[in-house]
RNA sequence: GCCUGGGUAGCUCAGUUGGUAGAGCAGCGGACUGAAAAUCCGCGUGUCGGUGGUUCGAAUCCGCCCCCAGGCA
């Protein structure tokens, strides 16, 4: 178990957390979150950031260090990683990065394209173009910019096509070429992953189980709390899953639950879908049983030893 | 026990004068480079309750049986 940086992937309610815990305690590590709604302050209850408790036995890193009205990006994700990651380096502890978003871990493993920061305002005016001039017509605009961007980019993506077209026009180089000038964060071989990958049917039940113990522990007060303080409905951590549906006066307490429940269960494939693909050579865990996924890391992790 | 209505996709239901079936919801597959818990693309997944029969051909017509709902006893 020499390794310096573990990654532990898998889609929400997998049992990830409790896994990276155990190994942190296990080789005295400190845990990274790698989850994009983890990182917001207001979200603990619904995005199933660790409790205190749970955070004290191991040293915990950039979880619930936003503000909901802050919007983090992958990068601003990826740079205070990098300075978390080095930190830890230098204390001469292993690192284990856990979480539920693919693309955070494609960052570091694959690389992020090092494009300068797009002005809000060229942003909102790709934005506008999109939408005042249609489809057709923008991609055409963006072609003239971005043809490699603009053919790759499928019929009405808009977040992807405004992107384009903002970063294009911004930095005043194409984005596909941004993109194809990228590296890895992390050296190749400094690292070891692995996915939680279990039965859908399990998954899913787990999933329906935890939503009960979310509102039990008060996810509905904290999802009325959050909407009442009228933040940007564009602010990611207004996207968190559940929170609409939670939030929603119009719903009764069972619509609310079941509403979140099936939000909850369709977010879990999408990450199934994204880990399944983009990931295929990552080693995988299938179980959902804790001491079973521990048997199989512990037991893996050894027996890979390089 | 009798009468009536119903049994078609995971659920709720359509199905025209017989030509091996289709909607909504649910679900599934996929893409993915700075909003990624985001954004987008694609896909009916079916012993038409069972079994005999009529017919070139049955979800559709006939017989028997099973199940469900309501009514009469």
């Amino acid at each position: 178990m020499e390794a310096r940086i573990w990654l532990i992937a898998g889609p929400t309610a997998s049992g990830k957390s409790a896994l990276a815990l155990r190994l942190a305690q296990e080789i005295g590590g400190e845990i990274v979150n790698a989850d994009a709604l983890q990182l917001y302050r207001g979200l603990r209850v619904l995005s199933a950031r660790p409790t205190p408790a749970e955070a004290a036995l191991a040293p915990h890193h950039l979880f619930g260090v936003a503000d909901a009205a802050d919007g983090w990006s992958v990068g601003h994700w990826l740079r205070a990683a990098s300075e978390v990651l080095a930190g830890i380096a230098a204390r001469g502890a292993p690192a284990i990065v856990v979480g539920g978003t693919g693309l955070y871990f494609r960052a570091l493993t694959v690389g992020l394209a090092d494009i300068p920061a797009v002005p809000a305002g060229a942003r909102r005016a790709a934005e506008h173009a999109f939408d005042t001039e249609g489809e057709p017509a923008f991609r055409a605009a963006l072609r003239a910019v971005d043809a490699l961007a603009e053919g790759r980019i499928a019929h009405g993506d808009r977040q992807r096509l405004t992107r384009a077209l903002a970063v294009g026009q911004a930095s005043g180089r194409p984005l596909s070429a941004w993109q194809a000038d990228t590296g890895p964060a992390l050296a190749p071989g400094s690292w070891r992953a692995v996915v939680l990958e279990p039965p859908r049917d399990v998954l899913y039940a787990r999933i329906d189980e935890r939503l009960v113990s979310m509102v039990a522990a008060g996810a509905v007060e904290e999802a009325c709390a959050l909407m009442a303080r009228g933040p940007d409905p564009r602010a990611p951590a207004m996207k968190a899953v559940g929170l609409r549906e939670l939030a929603d006066p119009a719903l009764s307490a069972a619509e609310a639950l079941a509403a979140a429940q099936q939000a909850t269960r369709r977010y879990a494939k999408r990450q199934l879908t994204w880990f399944r693909n983009q990931t295929p050579d990552w080693p995988r865990i299938e179980t959902l049983e804790s001491e079973g996924q521990w048997r199989a890391l512990s037991e893996g992790l050894v027996h890979a030893g390089r």
